[in-house]
DNA sequence: GCGGGGAATGTTAGCGCTAACAATGTTGCC
DNA sequence: GGCAACATTGTTAGCGCTAACATTCCCCGC
């Protein structure tokens, strides 16, 4: 009987078949270099016949490795957090790691303590977490079993480790381009406070208003919704006075759009728009919106590269300062801007 | 010492703890009926003073059972396969299984079995495969390990127990609602051929014109970008007898309505635009997009709701005819559509 | 007072794997 | 030829847990 009834091969019955010991298949499988060449062949072929696969669980208990890394992301519509999150996937499955995911309804600490208690749980042997708010991010040093943490699209943050998108930098960008484009000066629309993405890009704006001595309108919020976008925008309309807006999402910048369109005020003839993230639909507003992008699949594979050199380095010499991985951001020119009216 | 040192605490440093065996420490954390409350409290009180947590590996490789449910889902920019994944995490996650994630880049059967093959590793118990192309359904259907598997948004396919949203359904009421307008027929650009969820929608279409014994005009096919609804619009525009058009996606009806309103036609004074998916953004295109709403959430649920069902019945009686749940579709009337011109 | 029965607890034997060590070849060199 | 050095393979002992069985304890009824 090639395959015993019942239950599915275990090592054991690979090295019967190949008239070896189990410790030899567990060496064939795992690329032990003193095994004869024939011998390898011989219970890779058994290996196969039986359509052998080793026990994880079995493995997992005496290596003290289970290979999972423990992701807390969020249930969102956002278009940033879901790129990251797929980028996530592909550098940990290329690096040969497995991903348990935990999507949160609400960012708040408590909700997070609870995702990663959920996921300990599992025994992941690291953390990615997608934290885009404050006190998510205050809340991650203190991490009880000692197993790392990064940190991923979420601004400053002093103790965790962290890859992130340069905001600032962004935001200095979009302001600046309104700028260059001869607009006095340029008003924004923020995300929620509490974001650390919404602090970045405010701060970035103000920098260049700064430096350019602009005079600094005072930003409106918004909660990155097309809607809050729409009613911001609605009262933007009505200020003759205002050329050119920095909205702090593309989502919020189209319901800006329509607000506009809708008060008859043109884009970009009247009114420069410029959003943040550049989500595929954006080249397609009327008019289509300059924007800024992010490059989110290389966040998630720096996340994922920062965590695994955690991973490895692990009980080295003494904790290096936490890691900060910036990636640029990039301005994408579309119809949404125009000079300023002489 | 509290707290062996150098390596965390397994059950029998709580069973010394509390001065009990390790075995009642395992009927403690697992909820064994016959165990004294006084003793119970004790056991507690350890686990909690060690900050003991249960190895999961140990664990799973003696009860054959791992919790984790593999979810091979596509890297997509598409907002309803993200929705679908949350729902399907959410629902998980209340039943207490782990979910592992794959990711995948392109959706053909060699990718959707190598995602499984690389989640059998981990030892998952069962399968939920978001599959919206044909190819990738019937691919599944042979599965090796005999673990069961739920497919989740693809449209009708034979052998697999699947949940998907009523899309025949969905393509029914959009062209139904057009045609109730007083539009004579409706143009419909669809999704990409292979793909089940637009097959679903033209037939939909097609059922609805047949139905009402309107000319049935040739469709177009798009990619599901906004691109491509550009492209096929700028056809659209230039053929005026065209009073209403049905995409069936919202980022393609974007750039369809984008390509109309450079052409200069009205919408929905000229022509009336329904789309499908009711993305976030779609009520602040311009105009507000009407489209049909899908219940991602309730599809994830579903879908792991099916494969609970499979994973705990299995071993019992005769395989039961596989499965199948509709959810479904829901018409949101915006301001793209009005009434045909007399 | 004592045997029976059930509740509460302890003891033992693996689950399938890898690490450490032991035991064989097998070669080369004096 | 004999022995050291190495390559190759086998044997043994757990990893931390749960299931099955064994034991103890206590209460009850006769």
């Amino acid at each position: 009987m090639p395959v015993p009834a019942g239950r599915s091969p275990v090592m054991a019955d690979v090295a019967r078949l190949a008239g070896v010991s189990h410790q030899t298949v567990s060496r064939v499988l795992n690329g032990h270099p003193n095994v004869r060449a024939e011998t390898q062949a011989r219970v890779q072929a058994a290996i196969e016949e039986l359509g052998y696969r080793r026990n994880s669980s079995a493995r997992a208990l005496v290596t003290r490795r289970t290979g999972v890394i423990g992701v807390v992301a969020f249930d969102t519509t956002h278009y940033g957090p879901a790129q990251t999150l797929a980028g996530i996937e592909h550098a940990a499955r290329a690096d040969g790691y497995f991903l348990s995911v935990v999507t949160l309804q609400t960012v708040t600490p408590a909700a997070v303590r609870e995702a990663m208690d959920y996921l300990a749980q599992q025994s992941v042997e690291g953390y990615v977490v997608i934290a885009p708010k404050r006190a998510v991010v205050e809340g991650l040093a203190d991490q009880p079993a000692g197993r790392p943490v990064v940190a991923v699209e979420g601004g400053e943050a002093p103790d965790v480790p962290m890859v992130c998108v340069d905001q600032v930098g962004g935001g200095y960008l979009a302001t600046r381009h309104l700028l260059d484009l001869g607009h006095r000066t340029v008003h924004h629309i923020g995300g929620p406070r509490d974001w650390l993405e919404a602090e970045g890009r405010i701060e970035g704006w103000r920098r260049a208003l700064e430096e350019a001595g602009a005079e600094i309108p005072e930003p409106h919020f918004g909660d990155w919704r097309p809607r809050s976008g729409y009613d911001i925008g609605v009262r933007l309309a009505a200020d003759p006075a205002i050329t050119a807006v920095f909205v702090a999402n593309d989502q919020m910048a189209l319901g800006t759009l329509r607000a506009l369109a809708e008060a008859g005020v043109r884009v970009p003839e009247d009114v420069s728009v410029v959003g943040f993230d550049d989500i595929p639909e954006s080249a397609f507003f009327t008019p289509p919106l300059t924007t800024v992008a992010q490059d989110f699949t290389e966040v998630g594979r720096r996340g994922i590269g920062l965590l695994i050199d955690l991973l490895e380095e692990s009980g080295d010499g003494a904790a290096a300062p936490p890691a900060r991985r910036v990636v640029p951001a990039r301005l994408v020119t579309r119809t949404s801007t125009a000079p300023a009216r002489a």
